[in-house]
DNA sequence: ACCATTGCCTACCAAGTGGTAGAAATAGAG
DNA sequence: CTCTATTTCTACCACTTGGTAGGCAATGGT
């Protein structure tokens, strides 16, 4: 692999674990076996590679969730479909979320470059939920504010393993899974009329 | 107001809007008009100041809370009036939240020191919870779940804030009262029978 | 009057921070 | 082989970090 795909991808894992702030070049570099200035060769500060793991990281999380989208039809199903899929993305790459989260802390200006990369998804859960309300498929109510309360119930549920885990919560796939059903239950009851 | 508490109030401040790694003792000293030495007086080290303010934000959420439950009764009311009090809470001290997620992004040895400040508030939710659902007016699931999830979700609602002001979405008093709302109204249709 | 304690200070330090300058290796093209 | 461009490196640097050592004024008990 290209150094600077290693690089790239070994941040996105730090900043979106540790945080941006606790993750420090030269730990980075330690860990992919290379000098800080390698680092900063392809990424000319660390801001800019902090930049670089954001775009691929909505990159990586667009065409997850357009798989998601194209292989279920419409109102529940579509939305089971996509839960699941953040789930396992919240599994396979708990990173990704975490980065997304911690962009919301770090403030703008980074948060403003990710927040453009986003909304293209949110508007079209936006326009699919109206759509969605039209049929009487999904209960009539705000769809913006909808996808973003859906946003951080998914973005909690899947994130907040860490704490669950602390509180002596097992975090087996078996009990993922179980809270994975519980908030389709949950959304299934609160959505669907 | 004693130098201790005031440093106390803006290390909270601090650490739970900006992140523990990204305030320095200098900054914050700067802010309160004193020297750093004065702050490692009171505290003796930077984790120590942490610990404190987690030991107080944990105090004064569970003031917070107590109040909310005593004056409410049962079922649907009671849920009502706590989320109403967290969203209050939100509103007049965010960084008491905040501080409370960053210290599950920072994980052991604070987590742990935290998780056993909050634990007894979840396990009274909890066996309130499993009363409730024996009595009927809560809808029947896993109460723990059930706990966290809620945990996850009015968090979310209550400290996104950031997120959707560069979303764009307004966050005067007035959308925060519908944001409030609509949540409210998700957890009336998810959890009451 | 004495002295110990409290509270805040100045002066300093070792370790680490992101970043610069420029030398050495590497490799492909003519 | 030689020239050139790419990549990685060593050697620094200015600055900030959390933390130590110790001084100095105020306070209050004896």
């Amino acid at each position: 692999m290209e150094t600077s795909d290693r690089i790239l991808k070994r941040a996105t894992v730090a900043f979106g674990e540790s945080g941006y702030d606790a993750t420090s070049l030269d730990d980075l570099a330690r860990t992919l076996d290379i000098r800080k200035q390698s680092i900063l060769y392809h990424y000319a500060s660390k801001e800019l590679l902090l930049e670089a793991c954001v775009r691929q990281a909505i990159t990586d999380l667009s065409v997850a969730l357009d798989e998601a989208i194209r292989k279920s039809s419409y109102g529940w199903e579509r939305i089971e479909s996509i839960v699941k899929r953040v789930f396992r993305l919240a599994n396979n790459r708990p990173e990704l979320l975490g980065l997304l989260r911690e962009v919301t802390r770090l403030g703008p200006p980074i948060l403003t470059y990710a927040v453009d990369g986003i909304r293209p998804l949110l508007d079209g859960a936006t326009t699919w939920l109206i759509e969605e309300m039209k049929a009487g498929r999904v209960r009539k109510s705000e769809p913006e504010l909808l996808v973003l309360s859906a946003y951080s119930t998914i973005m909690g549920a899947a994130t907040e393993v860490k704490l669950f885990e602390a509180l002596g919560e097992e975090s087996t796939i078996r009990d993922v899974a179980i809270r994975r059903k519980e908030l389709l239950r949950f959304l299934k009851i609160a959505l669907i009329p």
